[in-house]
RNA sequence: GCCAACGUAGCUCAACUGGUAGAGCAAUGCAUUCGUAAUGCAUAGGUUAGGGGUUCAAGUCCCCUCGUUGGCUCCA
């Protein structure tokens, strides 16, 4: 049996079970998902979460009854009457869109005395439905047809799948996920901090978070450079001016905190880079000659987010963006999407990131600009994706008002996607600041202008690195390499000779010379993630020899202090994925 | 922003239907000098997120604010 099916079904069954408990509740619509189904609720009173097992327990008793689903059709207009007579308004307005669409009869599922406006299909019984496939997950409030405009609805979701087995998998590899969350690594692991005193959605950085980042940062800079960018730097701040010539105060304004006035002007704290470098770009007459332009900032910017949908470092209000902006000639746009294209999936797989999925979105209504530019762009977005090769899909009119664009997304620990590089036009700056190079006729022109984030923000970056490696991090990004761990104090003269010779090799380490237990420090030493624990007693320092312990394979050995200093600095230099000791 | 749940020591959690907050880990001190996931003993640590209310009495009940979490909407 199609297990979409299954899941329908059970959305019946769920909404059957729940009108026993509550009959005067409205029914809004209960699709499969895929990890099982929903079904929304209009409640006359209150719904808890306490009411769960009783509405299982109803749904098995349902199932157990062998009830047929019974299919039936009725003209539009004795539909709405129907429910129009129930009291029901939301399949009211779904029947009249239908009718609208020049429908004439609609389909109904009966199931025992419950009836639902539904297309189906559905099982044919409910004794196909195995009774231990399901279960009630969690309740959420959610829009009627997902507009905030219309009132909320209680939305009941449950999981289902194609066995006991599969529901068991899938809710224990839900709790794994947990565990990798960057939210409880990053306590754990001591990387970085919010509080309710800074404020919601400001990061700060501890200093094991802060050396990822300097790592990070570092091989960013030095790749950028190595690919034909520049550098730039611009201000945090600027006057009201700016952004009402780049138009954010009419179409970004919800988003930007409110400004600070200084001798009489207002000043906004900048939600983007983009108007910083387009103002870099008009300090001078540009040339064919000077194009591309290729300018990267490490730009930290400040949004407003609404509340709720703020989470760990992946949603936050202030952020670091790796931005860049390419500014080329018409003629150059198909060889440097390619080569933006190409350069962030290089980027993604020197981190360590394999499985990216890519979106082309087109043009959305109501933009402005003309036809012929949006198409060469959007063009230019799909053959990019076509030569690198990558599992990708259309957004159609999913691009932003100025542009089309490709956005890379990456998914976490608990499966959800987070959209992390973007590659888009931008039609809009250009015209608003008049940008213009002189193309080989002595003719002025519009140049066009591509912005880029390559890792998205360092901050979301840092969360998805967090899952993706569940805190143990290779050997090029562990803010510790490793950590020596004394047995006794005899030890200390010994390992205070080897702290000299790590630091004149830029090794990172730490030492743990407490007076504890061998155990106790492997124990931490662990839980930290270290990639490389060397335990120090009195063998090693009378044969001048480290015992290693490998994170990964848990296997130790001795080697000597030169030849373990190489395979760091060579697993550092090559950013490899798997110890070699 | 909306719906819902939650907020107790640095962390993880306890405190029966309202009766004056307790444990482990962490921290600090002392003893111990130890060989691969927790050595022992002791000490300190809290205006129970903040504010207001009900009550003889509030961590517990009610209201407001803040924050967190799960969704929804949004996310150039």
């Amino acid at each position: 049996m199609n297990l979409e099916t299954i899941r329908h079904s059970l959305s019946h069954v769920l909404a059957a079970a729940v009108l026993e408990v509550k009959p005067d509740t409205n029914l809004g619509i209960g699709p499969a998902i895929s990890t099982g189904f929903y079904y929304d609720f209009k409640f006359s009173g209150d719904f808890s979460e306490t009411e769960f097992k009783d509405i299982e327990k109803r749904m098995r008793k349902i199932i157990q009854k062998k009830l047929p689903f019974e299919h039936y059709e009725l003209p539009v207009d004795e539909a709405i009457e129907y429910y129009k007579k129930l009291g029901n308004e939301f399949k009211v307005e779904l029947i009249n869109d239908l009718k609208n669409d020049g429908i004439t009869k609609v389909g109904f599922y009966k199931l025992g005395e419950f009836v639902d406006l539904c297309k189906g299909p559905h099982v044919n019984n409910t004794s196909e439905i195995p009774t231990d496939i399901f279960k009630i997950d969690k309740t959420a409030g959610a829009y009627w047809r997902g507009d905030e405009k219309n009132q909320m609805l209680t939305r009941i979701y449950a999981l289902a799948f194609e066995s006991k087995e599969e529901l068991d998998k899938y809710i224990l590899r839900r709790e794994e996920a947990l565990k990798r969350d960057h939210r409880k690594l990053g306590a754990e692991l001591d990387l970085f901090s919010t509080s309710d005193e800074v404020g919601p959605g400001l990061v700060s950085w501890h200093p094991k978070g802060a050396r990822i980042r300097y790592l990070i940062e570092n091989f960013w800079k030095k790749e950028h450079y190595k690919n034909g960018y520049e550098l730039v730097n611009t201000p945090h701040i600027g006057r009201s001016l700016l952004w009402e010539t780049s138009g954010h105060l009419g179409f970004y304004a919800d988003n930007m905190y409110s400004p600070m006035e200084i001798d009489e002007n207002n000043y906004y704290v900048k939600p983007m880079n983009c108007p910083f470098h387009v103002m870099i770009y008009k300090t001078s007459k540009r040339s064919y000659r000077n194009l591309p332009l290729r300018w990267a900032e490490l730009g930290t910017v400040y949004r407003y987010e609404k509340s709720g949908v703020l989470h760990g470092l992946m949603r936050v209000r202030g952020f670091t963006q790796d931005d860049a902006h390419v500014i080329c000639a018409q003629e150059q746009i198909d060889d440097e999407i390619a080569e933006v294209l190409r350069f962030s999936l290089k980027m993604w797989k020197d981190f360590g990131f394999k499985e990216i999925k890519a979106y082309v979105a087109t043009r959305p209504e109501n933009s402005p600009g003309d036809d012929a530019k949006w198409n060469t762009a959007i063009e230019a977005l799909k053959k990019a994706v076509t030569k690198e090769g990558i599992a990708w899909e259309m957004d159609e009119g999913g691009g932003a008002f100025y542009g089309p664009k490709i956005d890379l997304k990456v998914k976490d620990a608990l499966d959800r996607e987070w959209q992390m590089t973007t590659i888009q036009f931008d039609f809009n700056l250009p015209e608003r600041f008049d940008m213009t190079y002189t193309d080989n006729e002595g003719k002025e022109k519009r140049p066009f202008m591509v912005h880029r984030a390559l890792l998205g923000s360092l901050e979301r970056f840092f969360g998805v690195l967090i899952e993706h490696y569940a805190g143990a991090f290779p050997v090029w990004l562990a803010p510790v390499q490793l950590r020596l761990l004394s047995v006794t104090d005899r030890c200390n003269e010994f390992i205070t000779n080897l702290e000299s010779k790590l630091k004149e090799n830029d090794i990172r380490f730490e030492s743990d010379i407490r007076n504890e237990s061998v155990g106790k420090k492997i124990r931490e030493g662990r839980l930290q993630r270290i990639p490389y624990l060397v335990v120090i007693g009195d063998a090693e320092v009378q044969n001048n020899t480290l015992m290693v312990r490998n994170r990964d394979t848990q296997e130790q050995k001795p080697i000597s202090i030169d030849d373990f200093i190489n395979i760091v600095k060579k697993e550092e230099e090559t950013r490899s994925l798997t110890l070699s000791v």
